[in-house]
DNA sequence: ACTCCTTTTTTGTCCTGGACAAATTAAATA
DNA sequence: TATTTAATTTGTCCAGGACAAAAAAGGAGT
């Protein structure tokens, strides 16, 4: 079976390498190095996409291009050594939980992983559900990925199944109505959901009025959108693989267009390694989150 | 308050109108006409980023661009005039219901929209709900927002919202155990997600085996996952907004990546304008949807 | 008047190769 | 060992040309 060559724009949808990076990898380090069509236009063998895409992983954990492409396989090698995080002792008996639950999705069976984590819902509320088994889990998702145990459609039927639990358990809740009001929701090109889920039922859990506005909002909508819902908080969340240059930069001018009286708060693990920003409060945890709520809620009697 | 000016990434990722497109325009009909920043950067001022939002909109709509931007301002009643779509007698109260519900929207009373709409799931069971409310509805919100009288954050609000419904109803189903098992995806810059939910709802009512993968799959992995999942059918989602002359040679290509002896189909209002395609079944109602699985069950006993 | 075929215009995408600034690493100094 | 300074790496932007696919316009035949 020949799988076909990919066009410039497929490589760039399927890798998120963008066909200026394409071309100018090419030119400085010769790789990729794409076939030519009848028309003079780049042609990516397939094989050649699959290790864009490595790269690309490799790189979102904090590597550097020049060096992959340098290295010729030994990165399979490097790739598995770096992601040996230690884990925290003591805790072993949870661990081992998590792991089960893992090992639900990798064997692919939905409907089991879905059940185990309705028990744990029950079993823990939804609090204690959220940071103690939904975050904790997608951490691990992400190292699994980076890793390479997980493949990139068992991260996306994780994401899914859990989306689903979260949704649901927060659709069980009683309607908030008490301020603040907050809109939840992330810019374009931010498309991970799961953080602002799970933010959003801790900040339901203490009865803010929750506005979800789903994800890949344009900025200038987002203002309208915080006037028009008289919104008092815009939470914003930004993952890991977000372009971390364009955060900051983002934020302040997204504080500009926003109504001075609407706070802007900012969370996510894409935030933890910036600084300070004027105007808008850095939230990188759920425990300063809900501590953030309650200090508006005492500078607002 | 003065809105900074934007760059052309940021354009790029509000408009949804790429980099090439905003240079080309610029140089062939002399707009958008953004100043120079001191490094001969291109600066967008918010005003031009507004008035390209909405030239994107009526283009999504059918519009040519050519036609659009030599316009000055009096597209605006063009906009109005051409969603004039006469409604189909004989079905105003139901017309009227929807009306009501989209007014609840409108009025950001999420709450009540959701108090609505499940009374009318409980009414009406799941799978006339889906075909008699939320696709309905789904339209109208489209039309809603091509005339202007819907924000795209209105639009983002129903779409969360009837997520969480049809999400929550599906979870609520017997878990489908029996054949066919049917992967539902999207390919990657293909975001909407509430046709396949749709769809995934009257497939589970029938008591298909579904693998919900969410949106944005990069091929090569929807041909792993249907490899890894035993899928029987790959099933796609494209909405109107998904470019036109990409999705004949993506579903091409995805053709050749799966296995042979699965099933791909392809559904939504992107394909409507499509012609008959080797090894792809084009469904473009959900009717259609349900006798393609009826005939795949008869060919499997 | 309507359909089918051909020609022209429109429009998006791709190309080359240069430039530069922000981020990162390496070197040098206190 | 810290902290500042120089060098390198790396992503993004630019100009302007080219081309093919899609859409519109024109023409011939039924």
């Amino acid at each position: 079976m020949h799988i076909p060559d990919f066009g410039i724009a497929a490589v760039e949808r399927d890798t998120g390498l963008s066909k200026d990076v394409l071309r100018v990898w090419e030119r400085r380090y010769g790789f990729p190095a794409p076939r030519r069509d009848a028309n003079g236009e780049r042609s990516y063998p397939a094989e050649q996409v699959e290790r864009l895409r490595l790269i690309k992983r490799l790189m979102d954990q904090g590597h550097r291009p020049g060096k992959l492409i340098a290295a010729a396989t030994e990165e399979l090698s490097g790739l598995a050594a770096c992601s040996l995080v230690p884990r925290a002792a003591g805790e072993n008996g949870e661990v081992e939980q998590l792991g089960a639950l893992l090992a639900l999705i990798k064997q692919r069976n939905g409907a089991a992983y879905q059940q185990a984590m309705q028990q744990r819902l029950a079993r823990q509320g939804l609090q204690r559900f959220v940071q103690d088994s939904v975050a904790p889990l997608t951490r691990r998702v992400g190292e699994a990925w980076e890793d390479g145990s997980f493949e990139i459609f068992d991260e996306h039927l994780f994401t899914e199944l859990t989306k689903r639990l979260l949704r649901q358990a927060i659709a069980a809740l009683p309607v908030g109505r008490s301020r603040p009001r907050i809109l939840l929701t992330s810019v374009p090109d931010e498309q991970h959901v799961l953080g602002l889920l799970m933010v959003e039922a801790l900040f339901a859990l203490e009865g803010a009025d929750c506005i979800p506005l789903g994800v890949q909002m344009p900025l200038l909508e987002i203002g309208r959108a915080a006037s028009a819902h008289r919104a008092d908080i815009v939470a914003l969340s930004f993952s890991v693989a977000f372009p971390q240059r364009q955060i900051a930069v983002l934020l302040q001018q997204l504080r500009l267009i926003l109504p001075p009286e609407a706070a802007l708060w900012a969370g996510g693990a894409g935030i933890r390694r910036l600084v300070k920003l004027d105007g808008v409060d850095l939230l990188p945890t759920f425990d300063m989150a809900l501590a953030a709520l309650a200090d508006w809620r005492a500078a607002h009697p």
